[in-house]
DNA sequence: AGCACGCCGACT
DNA sequence: GTCGGCGTGCTC
């Protein structure tokens, strides 16, 4: 009699094996699992043959119905996965086998699940969502690789596809992602390989932070060389690092008072300690300069995590950080979630910004989620701002975090000059432009002179802020989103700050079919239709270059300036003395260190003063002042012109006197007499659909439910209004605000409304608690 | 999120 | 009579 093959034998009995269920062989392993985007805990037999503690804190494929998913291992071979067994067996729900050829890969630090967990029951998510947030894919990031061509001599014939190839790299210097060449010319991976073989292409880039040099030796501490008070705020915040205790701090230091100096002392005494340390920053601050500063000082690498790195390299310095290799992290929001094991300190710079709460997909709030982890890790924490949010401030207030303040600025004691432009008061003919006051341009003449470097402040992109017809007073709007498009002369577009949308500007009214007067009779030009209203930093440019014809000026917005590294492009121009005037957006405000900048001027202080949003004042407050401190940064005394409409306002008053704690008082009273945050908690839902009937009829079904248990809550429910911009990309939108003096009663409101989920399809529904802004 | 199963309209 | 729409519900 013939024995069966060795590999018929081997598939039937994993076919046997795969369908076999409870009772388990003794020799099988059991995981709990998490699988992304699912609730709940899976559980699976697996055969690891080495010791299952390498199993912890990986990403294992396992079968889910019939594919494979990734999975994040939870647990192994604990009582928690006999008990499921036990539960499983009882539902008759079978236990699946992990096939044996899958590796799990170390992926994140089992330690932080508790951070996690909280995090997910925070924001009512599943902890496999925020694992899938947390932890980056572990793709290697072969995912899209970028070439260029090789500067080789001779080009061999080519078929036609590869030729196709050839030209687009050849026309398109810069390193082309794999992705964009299959779009364009139909690349295939094989197409590549065959072209890389030739040697006509490289794969482009190389991670260029992993094989810098540190110059100099070191982490010493600089000790003697700080101010009084630099040492005093140091030394509070390191006995805790020393001692492994929890305490958070808001370190209040006006712009170029040496908070990064503090920040690095203390890291070094983490490092001393043989502990780790975390630093936050915006991503704009992210800046090569800033992470040269801390390996040169600290005598190390330190990672670096945030949003646009390469997949690849994002991999190698979160891995790092993983195996303790590196022991310092320096990131964006998403770098809350670095794997370091054993954190002595955390700090959050520029703690007041904005974009530390923003985004898709689970909203959380990297600043107070910093505050958690070191609790949860037992190291302190600091908070440092020029300009605190009113929530660190009143909890600094209230005792909850330890305030400190560096109140000289560091090189120079000389306080900035302030002048204020009354633009009620100047007729038009008396300015030399529309935007520009004649103080304002004796200031710039006045600096370019001295060889200075000024930047000019307009929180505004693009040319004109809307089209206007002049017979009928319509306004140009977005057709897919409730805002008037912006007019930008550059590309002669009109532009939809909301979606994106572009478009050219019309040659006809849509609303009462006006046409522009074409040109009369001996009249030089035509009369057009549409005039143009209001500014933007485009306009203010070229009113500057026409004023200043000498002056070598440059943009920095949103439109000028796409990713991380255009913007260091430009910082390192102004650094470099290439340009003298720099306008630009917000974006300015946030540079680094730029000791030539003795001029700030501030076209219209009144910008965003007047939107309906009661972070306003806060914001207008928190962009004056640190605008302000880009100016004088060394010997100079710093210049500061601001053009306004409503030069009694607080903020700007309060910004004059350098007055933060007035401002903050005065402002926190109003907060207090309105209800509104830091005193109340809030909590936002958008509901969203393509219908707007649909959007209000769910928007209203929420409320009503939510009205339900509001007052066995003790939450307060507004609405539902339609929201400030009511329509964007195509959805209607409508919110409810709810508020409540604690989040605890939010988020158990925002549970039960979750378990309701009326998820009408095409329709999209948001919780965002602690919103940011209410548009 | 996928992917099945399942129950009602226009086609070989 | 079948192909196929996408509405509910499950995946260890």
């Amino acid at each position: 009699m013939a024995w069966p093959s060795d590999s018929i034998l081997m598939t039937q009995l994993s076919l046997l094996h795969d369908a076999e269920s409870a009772p388990l062989p003794e020799n099988r392993d059991l995981l709990t699992v998490a699988i992304p985007p699912l609730d709940g805990q899976y559980l699976y037999a697996f055969n690891a043959t080495e010791c299952p503690e390498v199993a912890l804190g990986s990403i294992i494929e396992v079968p889910l119905g019939r594919r494979m998913v990734p999975a994040f291992i939870l647990s192994a071979n604990s009582e928690r996965e006999q008990a499921a067994a036990i539960e499983m067996a009882a539902r008759k729900v079978k236990i699946r086998s992990i096939p044996p050829s899958t590796t799990p890969i170390k992926a994140f630090n089992p330690e932080h699940l508790p951070f996690l967990e909280w995090i997910a029951k925070y924001h009512s998510e599943p902890l496999s969502k925020v694992l899938d947030l947390a932890v980056p894919s572990p793709s290697f990031g072969r995912a899209d690789p970028s070439y260029t061509l090789t500067t080789a001599a001779e080009v061999p014939r080519l078929g036609p596809s590869q030729r196709r190839v050839y030209d687009y790299l050849s026309t398109h210097p810069a390193p082309t992602p794999l992705s964009i060449l299959r779009a364009e010319c139909g690349a295939s991976t094989s197409l590549i390989r065959a072209l890389l073989q030739k040697g006509l292409i490289v794969e482009a880039g190389g991670d260029s932070q992993t094989k810098k040099q540190i110059r100099h030796a070191a982490g010493e501490s600089k000790w003697e060389s700080l101010t009084e008070e630099q040492q005093e705020a140091t030394a509070a915040i390191q006995r805790h690092v020393t001692e492994h205790t929890f305490a958070s701090f808001l370190l209040h230091g006006v712009t170029g008072s040496g908070k990064t100096e503090v920040y690095l002392e203390l890291v070094i005494e983490a490092l001393k300690n043989g502990r780790s340390a975390l630093i936050i920053v915006p991503e704009i601050a992210l800046t090569p300069q800033l992470i040269d500063r801390f390996e040169s000082r600290l005598g190390q690498r330190v990672a670096v995590l945030h949003s646009s790195i390469r997949p690849q390299a994002r991999w190698e310095h979160w891995s790092s950080a993983l195996s303790g290799d590196l022991k310092v992290v320096i990131g964006a929001r998403s770098a809350i979630f670095a794997p370091m094991k054993d954190l002595g300190i955390i700090v959050v710079d520029e703690e007041h910004d904005s974009s530390f709460k923003q985004g898709e997909g689970i909203r959380y709030n990297g600043r107070d989620l910093a505050v958690v982890r070191a609790k949860l890790s037992s190291c302190p924490i600091v908070l440092g701002s020029a300009t605190p949010s009113l929530e660190s401030f009143q909890h600094a207030r209230s005792g909850k975090h330890t305030l400190l303040s560096l109140g000289r600025r560091f090189f120079n004691s000389r306080p900035l000059s302030y002048q204020v432009i009354d633009l009620n008061k100047l007729k038009p003919w008396e300015m030399p432009s529309r935007n520009v006051s004649p103080a304002l341009l004796t200031a710039l003449e006045d600096t370019l002179k001295e060889k200075g470097q000024a930047f000019i402040l307009y929180n505004r992109r693009g040319f004109a802020s809307y089209l206007q017809c002049t017979s009928c007073e319509h306004v140009v709007g977005c057709p897919h989103c409730s805002v008037t498009l912006t007019f930008h002369r550059k590309t002669n577009s009109l532009l939809c700050h909301f979606c994106g949308y572009s478009t050219p500007p019309p040659v006809a009214c849509s609303n009462c079919g006006g046409k522009d007067t074409p040109a009369a009779e001996g009249d030089e030009k035509a009369e057009p239709l549409f005039k143009h209203r209001g500014s933007g930093t485009e306009r203010v440019f070229e009113e500057l270059s026409a004023l200043l014809p000498e002056a070598r000026i440059e943009k920095l917005d949103r439109d000028a300036v796409k990713t991380l590294d255009d913007y260091i492009a430009v910082l390192r121009k102004v650094r470099s003395g290439e340009v003298d005037i720099l306008v630009g957006t917000q974006m300015i405000a946030k540079g680094h260190d730029l000791p030539n900048v003795n001029f700030v001027g501030i076209v219209d202080c009144d910008v965003g003063l007047h939107v309906p949003d009661f972070r306003a004042a806060e914001r207008a407050f928190q962009l004056l002042t640190q605008v302000s401190g880009r100016a004088g940064r060394r010997e100079k005394q710093g210049k500061i012109v601001l053009q306004t409409r409503v030069p009694q306002h607080a903020s700007l008053q309060m910004t004059i006197a350098g007055n933060y704690h007035g401002f903050a008082e005065e402002e926190l009273r109003m907060r207090q007499m309105l209800g509104y945050p830091p005193f109340q908690r809030l909590l936002r839902i958008i509901v969203g659909a393509e219908e707007k009937f649909a959007a209000e009829r769910i928007a209203i079904r929420i409320a009503a439910s939510a009205r339900t248990v509001c007052e066995e809550l003790g939450v307060t429910v507004l609405g539902p209004a339609p929201a400030p911009v009511e329509k964007v990309r195509n959805f209607w939108r409508y919110h409810i605000l709810c508020k409540a003096l604690s989040a605890a009663k939010l988020q158990n409101l925002m549970h039960r409304l979750k378990l309701d989920a009326p998820q009408d399809k095409g329709s999209r529904i948001i919780f965002d608690l602690d919103p940011q802004d209410m548009l």
